[in-house]
DNA sequence: GCTTTAAAAAGTAAGAT
DNA sequence: ATCTTACTTTAAAAAGC
C-alpha cells in the first residue's frame, strides 16, 4: 500500500519536474525571441495538451517545446522563422521541424489554422529592413500576382517573400541588397536570386537599371 | 468514377525481407562478397551490392536478409538466388527454399494536372503542407496504407505500399478526395 | 528511438570554381 | 554567379544498442 503511494508520489514528482523544466525553457526562448505573452502561454497550453495525449515519448521536451513555440507563432500570426527558434534551441532545425509536424497531427492544428499570409512576413522583414508602407504594398501586389499565375506552390514563403521585397525595393528605389534580404528572411542569396528571376522573368516586371 | 486514364505510375524501388533459414558465419560470408562492407559496430549485417540485377543486400548472421533497390519482384528473386549459389560455394547449406515477402514499394508518377498547394492543403481532410520544410503535399491513405507527396507540378511519390495494385488504389482514393473538394478541375482560375 | 540500404519528387543549401 | 553534390520528405525490414 504505502509502496503504490510512494510510486506514485514518484512519478507525479517526475511529471511536475519534467514540466517545470519544460515551462523553464519555454521561458528562456519566449524571452529571448520577445514574444508577447498571449504566444507563451498559447505554447504552454500546447505543451500541456501535448503530454496529456502522451505526445512527448520518444522526443525530448527542449524539441516538443520549441515546436510547441514555433506552432504557437503560427497560430497567432506572430511571424517567427523555425532558423531563429532554433538558433536559441539545443535542438537542431530538423528535429524541431519533426516534433511540429507530429504535435500538429495530433493536436489537429492543420493547415488553414497554421496559416501565415505572406503580407504578415512582408511586414515583420521590412520592419527588420527599416521599409517603407509603399515598398510593402508593392511587394505585397508582386506578391498576389505571383499567387494567382501560380508561382509560389511548393516554394519556401521566406524566400517568396524576400525576393519580393527585394524587387519591391528597387522599383521603389529603396535597394536593399540581396544579402540583407537574405539574412532577415534566414534563406540563401541563391534562393533570394532564383526566386528574383522566376518573379521578373514571368511577371514581366521592368527593374530600373 | 475517378478517371485515371491520364495518370502514371512507375516503380523506383522495392524493399523486400528475405528469410533463407540457415545461420550465417559473416566472416566467410565477406570474403566472397566483392563491394562488400560490413562494420559490426556500426551496424549488425554486411552491405553487399549486386551489379547485375542491380540492388542492394543486407545480410545478417540469422541468414534474414533485406534486398533494396529493386524495380522488379524478379530482381529481388534473382538476387535472392545469385547470393543462395555464393553461399553454396562457402558451405551453406540450404534446406529448403528461401521465404521472400515484400514490404515496400516505392513509385513515382503523374497526376497529369497542375495543382495549387495552398488551396489543396486547405480543403484536403488529413493532410500536411509546410513548404518552409519541403515542397510537397503528404497525404496518408489509410487502406490499403500508403503514403503519397503530391506536387505542384501534378507528379507524386507514393511509398508505403505492398503492391503495384496498392498503389493505384491508394492513388485513386487521393484522386476521389480532391474530386471531392473541388480541387480536380481547376487550371485556370488559382 | 537510432544505426544501414534504395529511389523518386522539387526545393533549398553548401562548397568549389 | 553558376555548377555540382547533397540534404529535406515518404515507407519498410533486418539485429542490436
Amino acid at each position: 500500500r504505502l509502496r503504490k503511494w510512494q510510486s506514485r508520489l514518484r512519478v507525479s514528482d517526475a511529471a511536475e519536474r519534467n514540466l517545470a523544466f519544460a515551462l523553464s525553457e519555454l521561458d528562456r526562448i519566449a524571452s529571448q525571441l520577445k514574444l508577447p505573452r498571449h504566444v507563451e502561454e498559447e505554447a504552454a497550453r500546447l505543451y500541456r495538451e501535448a503530454v496529456r495525449k502522451g505526445l512527448i515519448r520518444g522526443r525530448s521536451i527542449e524539441s516538443v517545446i520549441a515546436a510547441c513555440v514555433y506552432a504557437s507563432c503560427r497560430l497567432l500570426k506572430v511571424p517567427r522563422t523555425l532558423d531563429e527558434i532554433a538558433d536559441i534551441s539545443r535542438v537542431d532545425k530538423k528535429e524541431i521541424g519533426r516534433s511540429f509536424r507530429f504535435i500538429a497531427r495530433n493536436l489537429n492544428l492543420t493547415p488553414k489554422k497554421l496559416f501565415v499570409k505572406p503580407t504578415d512576413y512582408v511586414n515583420k522583414f521590412a520592419d527588420e529592413l527599416g521599409m517603407s508602407e509603399r515598398v510593402r504594398r508593392r511587394a505585397i501586389a508582386i506578391l498576389e500576382e505571383a499567387y494567382d499565375r501560380g508561382l509560389t506552390s511548393g516554394k519556401s514563403p521566406a524566400g517568396l517573400v524576400a525576393a519580393a521585397l527585394y524587387i519591391a525595393g528597387l522599383l521603389e528605389d529603396e535597394k536593399r541588397t540581396q544579402r540583407e534580404v537574405a539574412e532577415v528572411a534566414r534563406v540563401t542569396e541563391v534562393t533570394v536570386r532564383n526566386r528574383y528571376k522566376e518573379l521578373v522573368d514571368k511577371l514581366n516586371l521592368k527593374i530600373p537599371v | 468514377m475517378v478517371d485515371m486514364s491520364n495518370v502514371k505510375l512507375r516503380i523506383e524501388n522495392i524493399v523486400a525481407s528475405v528469410d533463407l533459414f540457415t545461420q550465417l558465419n559473416l566472416e566467410k560470408v565477406i570474403e566472397i562478397c566483392p563491394n562488400s562492407k560490413y562494420n559490426p559496430e556500426e551496424f549488425p549485417g554486411i552491405i553487399c551490392r549486386f551489379e547485375e540485377p542491380k540492388v542492394a543486400l543486407l545480410i545478417f548472421s540469422s541468414g534474414k536478409l533485406v534486398v533494396t533497390g529493386a524495380k522488379s519482384v524478379e530482381d529481388i528473386e534473382r538476387a535472392v538466388n545469385k547470393l543462395i549459389q555464393m553461399l553454396k560455394k562457402i558451405g551453406a547449406k540450404f534446406g529448403r527454399a528461401p521465404q521472400i515477402d515484400i514490404q515496400n514499394m516505392v513509385f513515382s508518377g503523374d497526376i497529369g494536372m497542375e495543382f495549387n498547394l495552398d488551396a489543396v492543403a486547405l480543403s484536403l481532410p488529413n493532410c500536411e503542407y509546410e513548404p518552409e520544410q519541403f515542397p510537397g503535399v503528404i497525404y496518408r491513405v489509410k487502406e490499403p496504407r500508403a503514403v503519397i507527396l503530391l506536387f505542384s507540378s501534378g507528379k507524386i511519390v507514393c511509398s508505403g505500399a505492398k503492391s503495384e495494385h496498392d498503389a493505384w488504389e491508394a492513388v485513386r482514393k487521393l484522386l476521389r478526395e480532391l474530386e471531392k473538394y473541388g480541387l480536380i478541375e481547376e487550371e485556370e482560375e488559382w
